[in-house]
DNA sequence: TATTGTTATACTCTATAACTATA
DNA sequence: TATAGTTATAGAGTATAACAATA
């Protein structure tokens, strides 16, 4: 809990080739002012290290594109990953998506709220548990999904275009075993 | 813009296994119900296809280990992504930041604004720019970031624990080719 | 007593528009 | 006119506590 333990190595970052420090230019110009150096390209190489810096910005460079093109079916990642779990688990509950998408119980009830206003998908009595409620897709929610898994994979290859299928397949399994 | 394309072909996902639809142990005690089938296993296996949704997981798996680390240091993920590329390119701007870690310019002042007062940077005038104002961590932030780093470095170790070296590189270097 | 679903609410993160001062 | 930094603010996302109904 309290202090981490010091670092008796260096971290693995080496130093990084720092551009010339000083002016660039600017030293045909004038005199090199006193002690305050410019960056002219700004080095990540430490970042670039880190599996969380990295997965979270593929995640949201994805996002993005997928926010731009499933906008048309009123889906953000969320609805999308609800909409899908329910389309391919008739009668899923709450909890279990919440176990399964890992989201919070109260997060979810506008959320459900939503897509039953919008006549995607119904809620029916659990068959054996009074307490829960099974979610199912409606033919409507079931068109919709169709088209925007659809969609999502078209934009996804896009996005993973500067990948082979092999190493496409290899990404996939290797973020999984970090999660999963 | 409008409509994507209809679906000529089917989604990649299969149908996956169904599990036996209707009641499990239930079968025991009643009847089954009319038509409200219960999900004993939720699967997930389109949404695994999806490069989005599996780098986000990964990356929120990664990032709560992450906050509960680094919370004796106060630095969130943005915080230490900011701090170590001040670090390690002394006298970038903010501009250079924002596009670097792609961050909004009024996010970043308040972030900015509390780093200094806690001692951790020192903002300098730009060499050759009246405009532009240079960062630069003090030695009390150096001193921080090592540590902060070098904790970093062995949290994402360990929730990379499943993953060999090879693997971790090839990892890196594949997400690489997704968002740079 | 434990669990499902819900309400209310607070906190954080992210995004947009508009201003200033310098270039 | 364009850019760096800032302010104010709105909106979305995420979090906790507490409650009713059912197991």
């Amino acid at each position: 809990m309290a202090k981490p333990p010091l670092p008796s190595e260096k971290p693995l970052a080496k130093p990084a080739p720092q551009p010339k420090s000083g002016a660039r230019r600017a030293a045909a110009t004038k005199a090199l002012p006193p002690s305050a150096p410019s960056v002219d390209k700004v080095d990540t190489s430490y970042l670039q290290t880190l599996m969380g810096y990295n997965a979270r910005r593929a995640a949201l460079s994805i996002i993005e594109l997928f926010l731009e093109r499933l906008a048309p079916y009123g889906l953000k990642p969320v609805d999308f990953s609800v909409m899908s779990t329910i389309q391919h688990n008739p009668g899923v509950t709450s909890r279990q998506l919440c176990m399964t998408l890992n989201l919070l119980p109260p997060n979810l009830v506008g959320l459900i709220q939503s897509l039953e206003a919008r006549g995607l998908i119904e809620r029916k009595p659990h068959p054996h548990d009074g307490r829960a409620v099974g979610l199912h897709a409606t033919p409507k929610g079931q068109a919709l999904m169709v088209q925007a898994e659809f969609t999502a994979t078209e934009l996804e290859l896009e996005k993973t275009a500067k990948l082979s299928a092999a190493q496409r397949k290899t990404l996939l399994a290797l973020l999984q075993k970090i999660y999963l």
